[in-house]
DNA sequence: ATGATTTAATTCACATGTTAAGTATTTTAC
DNA sequence: GTAAAATACTTAACATGTGAATTAAATCAT
């Protein structure tokens, strides 16, 4: 009975619901160290020493700027990134600190690992392939826009 | 010089910016009726007269309980939408108002031409595709974590 | 039938998404 | 060298995301 009209978005729906299924053991784990996957991403994103201005941040993490100001605020208040001076004084250059790394190292492994269970549940082909096409799917809607 | 250490989660990455690409012309279509991307898609779950509970809203259009209660409040002071009353009472139902159906009306056909617009670009087949592989990616990470 | 359990939705508190406007700095053009 | 334009970021305001606690109603067990 019922049954809904054809979405024009099912592609929508489809990310939606990818992205919630994949990011769900990772939000688990990354909120047993107070964390937000947000969070997570630009901790990762410095992981290894990297000094980063937050337009680049942005794009990395595919976080807007307005919320990466608050969470650099949060992160610098935990003691887990701390600025760095940088030429063009417009930018705000970050680094992890000690403590951000030491935090970053101990959730790297399981991370990693929670990332494999993925990989082996829907085959490591599988998986590479669809990252290759959602990329190629994305160049091709912006390319369609620029025109 | 200084290139990122590879992502663990290049796919969920992948994506987010796959989502990014797809909404846009999206969202500028829906902002010029005065409304979000997310509003948007409840309106759709109910144009043609269906009547859904806050439940079935919130699996079909992939937006948590709390945050329709605040879009349903919203949607009805805009008059776009109505409560029914329900068998259940503890269930919330609603529908389209008349205005509500004739905004949708006014929408859809734009709405399904930027559709097609994406599907000529990437291909249909390809389109199709990718849809039912997501939904296959899914499938797959859900029953691995009821296991 | 009554009390315990489950279910549906809401509220709360805080984090992030999103757009527009504002500020400080740098670059460009003359 | 200076005014205009561009850049990097921030702030503000509001919408949504998210998890935990709460409320009300239905169901279950006895």
């Amino acid at each position: 009975m019922a049954e809904a009209p054809l979405y024009d978005d099912s592609l929508t729906i489809a990310l939606l619901r990818a992205r919630d299924a994949v990011t769900a053991p990772f939000r688990e784990h990354v909120a047993e160290a107070g964390l937000t996957l947000q969070q997570w991403r630009v901790i990762r994103a410095l992981a290894g020493g990297f000094e980063l201005d937050t337009t680049t941040l942005s794009r990395r993490c595919v976080i807007l700027p307005p919320s990466l100001t608050r969470m650099l605020r949060f992160l610098s208040e935990q003691g887990l990134v701390e600025q760095v001076p940088a030429s063009d004084r417009r930018q705000r250059v970050v680094r992890l600190t000690d403590q951000g790394q030491q935090l970053f190292d101990r959730m790297w492994v399981t991370s990693q690992e929670k990332y494999a269970a993925i990989e082996a549940a829907f085959g490591t082909d599988e998986t590479r392939q669809l990252v290759e096409t959602l990329n190629r799917f994305r160049a091709c809607l912006e390319s369609q826009d620029h025109a």
